[in-house]
DNA sequence: GTTTTTGTTAATGTAAGGTTAAATGGTAAG
DNA sequence: CTTACCATTTAACCTTACATTAACAAAAAC
């Protein structure tokens, strides 16, 4: 799998200080979601996949700390860095116990701030277990490749997978003959769940429906409302 | 199985405060059922099913506190918050005496609200078993695999059951030679008992029987006025 | 025997999924 | 700088799946 960009949720309701932190963020290679409120934030980060939150402490209708608390309900796990003006004493300490991992006050040097992401994202990435690392899967009659992205039949041909149709079908593939939900290839490869993404979803389970076409056996359902699921007959 | 909306059901005398309240509970993700005085509430309570009850103590013709004492003989376990506009200590008594789960005070903060509602949906999240967990039935010479939503008859084709034959199917496997109210299947999984669901459900009754002939010794049996009954005879 | 409940089939409306082609956007070659 | 190419998204349109409602028949209750 190539290397994915981090991505990075911003909560910042200054629309200049947020403009300005996005870019350098975004200049220094992560992909930035920038929400200029608790409600947005909150909305952005159920429909998206994030590696980190940035969040501003101190905003109009809904606080940092509510939104983390939001945001642990969902998601034990992802990193949070709360913003904060003033660095008082009570607001670290309730911080810290919605589950903070690190804590900036306004201003800060931004080299800072880039120093702690990276520390941050590499102490999660070695206790996270992580998303399956597995690459190769037989799939009936096919072999697929998931790290060169090609796809084999019977040991013939090798078909060349796009990005896309290769994350999908290593996913489709993750959960074999049971339910794979929509929602997850959704949240996971096109990291936003929307109308579009979805129809664009569609167009490739035609385009590996029309790869897998050559082994009878093997074939994409979908289960309305649900998502889809890669059964395998073995009727040899 | 797929996250299931949670539902409020709202009693509310006041017009303009109870169609706010019911947009601002809409908008962060709850059904709501809005309901003007004690009467109607206990009437939708009846018919629906619902996650946590909203019950402003001041109602004209039905008080609270009354309303909530007839929800709590129907249902012991149903969550009860309390609105009311002045803090008299022998109401909150009162409250907590039938039963409360907690109690706000008119004016309050909507996003206390909407953490105390969180708070007391996790809390009964945890102490509820849960509706079965069971997903896959042997029926006769049938499987129902409830999670895949299909029905296979003696190891061969698979027919794919809609989401409400599925959960309908699976109620009645629940309940196996035992009477399935109604009631039951209509507040669980059409969540509204009226004549008009009443009439869907015996369409899939019908669907389902159809299904099912395929085993002359598994049938769908009607108890006039009761409910329904999935009977098994074993004459090998 | 009349009313209520249930059985069944068909009609309707809406949402989800399927398919194809064109638009977009990025990147590499010319 | 322009062109050509590729992956992906957007758009349009079509088909299927699903739930509800209607309409009428049959059975049970009263």
């Amino acid at each position: 799998m190539d290397e994915q960009l981090k991505r990075i949720l911003l909560v910042e309701d200054d629309p200049n200080f947020g403009t300005v932190l996005k870019d350098y963020l975004s200049m220094n290679d992560y992909e930035v979601t920038h929400a200029k409120n608790g409600m947005e934030g909150f909305e952005k980060f159920k429909r998206g996949d994030f590696d980190l939150c940035i969040l501003d402490v101190m905003m109009p209708y809904k606080d940092g700390f509510t939104l983390a608390k939001e945001i642990r309900e969902k998601n034990a796990e992802v990193p949070i860095v709360f913003l904060t003006a003033k660095a008082m004493k009570e607001d670290v300490l309730k911080g810290y116990k919605v589950g903070a991992d690190d804590y900036l006050n306004k201003p800060f040097d931004s080299e800072v701030l880039l120093m702690k992401i990276k520390a941050i994202m590499q102490r999660k990435a070695n206790d996270t277990v992580a998303d399956s690392k597995q690459f190769e899967f037989k799939i009936g009659g096919f072999d697929l490749n998931s790290k060169l992205r090609f796809l084999t039949y019977n040991g013939g041909e090798q078909v060349k997978l796009s990005p896309k149709e290769n994350e999908l079908l290593r996913m489709l593939a993750l959960h074999e003959n049971d339910l794979m939900p929509r929602e997850l290839a959704l949240t996971k490869i096109w990291r936003d769940d929307n109308y579009f993404t979805s129809r664009s979803m569609d167009v490739y389970i035609a385009k590996l429906r029309k790869y897998l076409k050559l082994d009878p056996n093997v074939e994409i359902l979908n289960i309305h409302g649900e998502g889809f699921r890669l059964v395998v007959n073995q009727n040899d």
